[in-house]
DNA sequence: TTTAGATTTCAATCATTACTGAAACTTCTA
DNA sequence: TAGAAGTTTCAGTAATGATTGAAATCTAAA
């Protein structure tokens, strides 16, 4: 139920949030109906909620032999799960606004007032495409090496600071300068 | 209008979105009629909005001498502006369902079915937790090293093997455990 | 203390989104 | 190829969320 609640803030809606949740507790996979039945919900509406699951890759059919029903699995590790969520969420989140940033800051300003605008509009623009290339990163790397990274917290501006006492002074000075930019 | 249409993404109403991307490519401060002309939407729905950005600390209020409407215009630095939305997010999708997690796992299993549903809520509550210490981590970090991070991209991975090869022997052997746990 | 300018509240209405269930469709078997 | 078992679609309806606007409230100046 819970998990209903928050789907919406998670970007699905209550029942496909349900289905996934019973999905990922059960160990058994489960049939259609028995999903309908035991969230108390429609055929029809689980139809379309595992359509919608299925389009996040997060759930997986199984064939049993001899049974006609598809049966439903949910797919991969929570790792995966959890990036498969942010994906899409930076894809309806982000990649949308940054286009269209991109679309008005090539705009010719006609007066003082948009070009304020559009100066506000584009360090929004780079702030969003530095966060979403950034977590893009993030993603393709190894498990392992992210978990590390993320027990080492914010310890990692140490490790950074280490980095650049090791690199020589004067290509010391050059990072710098492009950190600032 | 495009930050109203994201704006129900974000966690927040199409009005509120619309007002805040308003007020942060307008220099001058705006007062809330101002506001309700400018998005063609009524005067009350704009003194909720209002309500609800400074409930976030996104905007302020701002007098000017003789004049008695109030005056709003944003607060902060982008970079604010972004550290305040991740955290109200944080609140709103991650912390109930961590406090709902916590107390599931608990609870006493009545079953095999329940041990194995309960393994699974451990793992996303583990998930969970992790990241949400992380980025609040993050934010606490000076823009700048930040920045840097970010900049690194998953170069970064090479920056922590590069640490952990500077540490002994017997001591890198102690981390990698951790780390694995 | 009065009053006019301004803001806030909230019941009613409007708009959007989700859900149901019956009909249409698909697929497997005999 | 018929028909039974299963799935999907979608028009209609229910539930939820957003918006209006008039009334209540607040506040500053005289």
């Amino acid at each position: 139920m819970h998990f209903g609640e928050m789907g919406s803030r998670w970007g699905f809606n209550r029942t496909v949030g349900q289905m996934y949740a019973l999905l990922v507790i059960s160990e058994a996979p489960l049939s259609a109906n028995q999903i309908a039945e035991a969230l108390s919900v429609s055929r029809g509406n689980v139809s379309m909620g595992l359509k919608e699951l299925q389009s996040w890759q997060l759930i997986k059919q199984h064939h049993i032999a001899g049974d006609r029903k598809e049966y439903y699995q949910s797919a991969g590790t929570i790792w995966e799960m959890a990036n498969k969520v942010f994906e899409e969420r930076r894809k309806r989140e982000m990649d949308p606004t940054l286009s269209l940033l991109r679309g008005i800051i090539l705009e010719n300003p006609d007066s003082p007032e948009e070009v304020y605008a559009q100066q506000r509009l584009q360090e929004i623009h780079d702030l969003l495409e530095t966060i979403s290339k950034w977590t893009s990163e993030l993603q393709q790397m190894n498990p392992d090496t992210l978990g590390t990274l993320m027990k080492l917290g914010s310890g990692v501006g140490k490790v950074i600071d280490m980095k650049n006492k090791l690199i020589k002074p004067s290509q010391k000075k050059e990072i710098k300068t492009e950190d600032a930019k």
